[in-house]
DNA sequence: CGGGGAATTGATTGAAATCAAGATAGGTGG
DNA sequence: CCACCTATCTTGATTTCAATCAATTCCCCG
């Protein structure tokens, strides 16, 4: 029933395959939220996009007991604000001091092309993410992270001494993206470390020695 | 630091909410597939979107070893296949006996405003899944995916004799639907029956006799 | 009525959560 | 500049829940 050919594999989708260029916000003005400060919250009115200049934003829901599921972590570049209905059904907050430009989608044309096409991004990230934590046990969870990380930083796959991974949030961020609790991260990372795939410079640094074994955990 | 007061509390969208009522396919022709028919495989180019007419799809990602993950269930009125690119990235096939119509995106201003509110829907759709999934033991994911059938068969809440549920798929897709395996997701509805939460009609059939039970589950 | 896939049930294992200390480090003020 | 304080992170011991392994049982169809 099911083909396990490598075509069938699950490609996660690089953030660079999103040209946003010509977007208008990217001359805007820029406002800037302090670590933790919020941007908006569950039940606040929808209709503002943000792309992120500099900085780490966190998208989650929250249960009623406090668990916590966060959705993305969007980097310099993404756009995120996107929504059904007239209401935020997330919340989305600030990881590092981080500065965002509005954008208040217009019916331009081709601007609602575009927009519509980094919307079915975070879908698509979605998707990959929901795989990662239906699927896969907490090494390969870890694994995938760092494996996205890497991307978005533009270091996977480079050679040691450029194959450094920043991790500008903490375990407990990691956990709730995750799907998992701070001390298995923190297991894994240094079973991680003791098989010589990765190197941990501090607790938010890191080095990928086997980009392979990584990549084989996600399986 | 997290708010637990109801408002922030995770609700699913209601798949009621869409109104696709003046979209162009209502009246197009229907194709039919038959149970367990590829409507379309990851790789395939993408463009194309469907509305169920009759009938359940399924949508999901696989591992190379064969593991799935289903990313939903697509019934009467929903429209699927909502791609960030080129190429399809997910796999999409009947559940049952499945009748759709086509629907080729044109420029049309207003067609694509309700296109891009039904493809954040499902942007939606994925978060409060990605939820489920991450932070709901085997009984809490078996219990929100109960409701979320409930609500689309328009059953939610109702007395008993009207609290029928109907699933048109198998236990292995259930599993794969929320990231479990078929044993525990028996022995949940088993233990469901045992609390009188339930009443198992049938296999395919069952009956809610405690909504606030179920919804408690989900915490 | 028999065959076979699907579902249930049972026994056991195993991986991650939980409970509980410590270690590390980042920031502040003396 | 150093020492302390507190967050954050790591590590350890134990428990718990779901996966796995292994039979049956239940139906659905021929």
């Amino acid at each position: 029933m099911f083909d396990a050919s490598p075509l069938t594999q699950a490609r996660p989708l690089s953030p660079r395959d999103g040209d946003v260029a010509h977007l208008p916000a990217l001359n805007g003005p820029v406002a800037t939220f302090s670590a933790g400060s919020e941007i908006y919250a569950q039940g606040d009115r929808a209709g503002t996009l943000y792309q992120v200049a500099f900085g780490v934003v966190r998208v989650y829901r929250l249960l009623a007991d406090g668990r916590r599921q966060i959705c993305a972590f969007h980097m310099v570049g993404d756009v995120f604000g996107f929504e059904a209905g007239i209401a935020r059904h997330v919340f989305a907050d600030a990881v590092t001091t981080t500065g965002l430009r509005t954008i208040r989608p217009s019916s331009d044309a081709d601007l609602s092309r575009e927009l519509y096409r980094l919307a079915m991004q975070s879908l698509g990230h979605a998707h990959d993410h929901l795989l990662t934590v239906g699927r896969n046990d907490a090494a390969g969870r870890v694994a995938a992270f760092l494996l996205e990380m890497a991307d978005r930083q533009g270091t996977h796959g480079e050679q040691t001494g450029r194959a450094q991974i920043n991790l500008p949030m903490s375990r407990t961020d990691i956990a709730d993206y995750l799907g998992l609790t701070i001390e298995t991260v923190s297991r894994v990372l240094t079973r991680l470390k003791e098989a010589r795939i990765l190197r941990l410079t501090s607790s938010r640094e890191l080095q990928v020695l086997r980009w392979d074994a990584l990549e084989d955990l996600t399986a």
